[in-house]
DNA sequence: GTAGCTGCAAATTCTTTGCAGTTGT
DNA sequence: ACAACTGCAAAGAATTTGCAGCTAC
């Protein structure tokens, strides 16, 4: 129970960028999914969307692909408030998120304010930062309501 | 022999703002798991470690607890890559937090940057952020290792 | 033809809920 | 004494893993 460290977020010294995986449908299918939707998605939308194209898909074999892809720097884990960890594409720079208070979609920002190191307490090196705004987004703010 | 005291001080049926929980060992003790620790914590860690001033706590009512503490407004949850979600007394001011690579804690920082409102894109609205630094926490660097 | 990928279902992990006993007012 | 709070265990929900069959190379 509290033996060892149920956290095991730390990539064991695997090569790092090999692609593991063969080209097949499914993973086609997750990838043209990310692509065609260009926002942040959570399993369970990887599965309908690409689920569209491949009725058979199977939700485990989504989260091996998520799973696999990430390892492979493919895609990027984003993890909210709200429970369920999404995932996105990583082909994009450094960037941010923003999530709208009303219809809770999520959004990436390009900007960065960049100098955040002198933040932390002396005695604490920072390696890298994270930043999530919180608002009403463009749709909710005109009345459109969330264009899903 | 009750019947019309003179003072009100039996909370009327219907109460909007009140306490719904009594103040019992439990509740103490996961408040002083808190105010120990300083840091924010996970339903496990809270479990141990108000555990260890009532060992026959359960994990259910530490749930119970942190969900009612949390709709109350006393603990606010923090979600941060890993999974877990964790809790953080509500009694601080608007601040933010430092997760340590090496030992995976995390940290609170006082410090803000402000002005984030010109990073959204045209059309959207901020009302809020939310920013985590990534890094060495102290003990990590010093060598020491964590000092959990 | 062989090794790897898939889908189904069982197994895990984390969190919530039902119930009977205990505790606080 | 009454009603709320607790702990145990079962129920749920999300994610992972084992296995036999299918697919890519």
């Amino acid at each position: 129970m509290m033996g060892a460290p149920s956290i095991a977020l730390a990539v064991p010294p695997e090569r790092p960028c090999q692609t593991m995986q063969r080209p097949t449908r499914q993973r086609a299918a997750i990838a043209d999914a990310f692509a065609s939707q260009g926002r942040p998605l959570s399993p369970q939308e990887v599965l309908e969307i690409a689920g569209a194209a491949l009725p058979a898909l199977g939700i485990a074999t989504v989260y091996r692909h998520l799973k696999s892809m990430t390892e492979e720097g493919l895609l990027r884990v984003v993890t909210l408030p709200g429970g369920l960890p999404l995932y996105e594409p990583a082909t994009h720079d450094h960037h941010h998120h923003f999530q709208c208070n009303s219809c809770r979609r999520v959004f990436d920002i390009q900007a960065c304010p960049g100098d955040l190191k002198g933040m932390a307490p002396p005695g604490f090196l920072v390696e890298g930062h994270e930043i999530t705004l919180y608002g009403q987004c463009k749709d909710c703010l005109s009345g459109a309501g969330p264009a899903a």
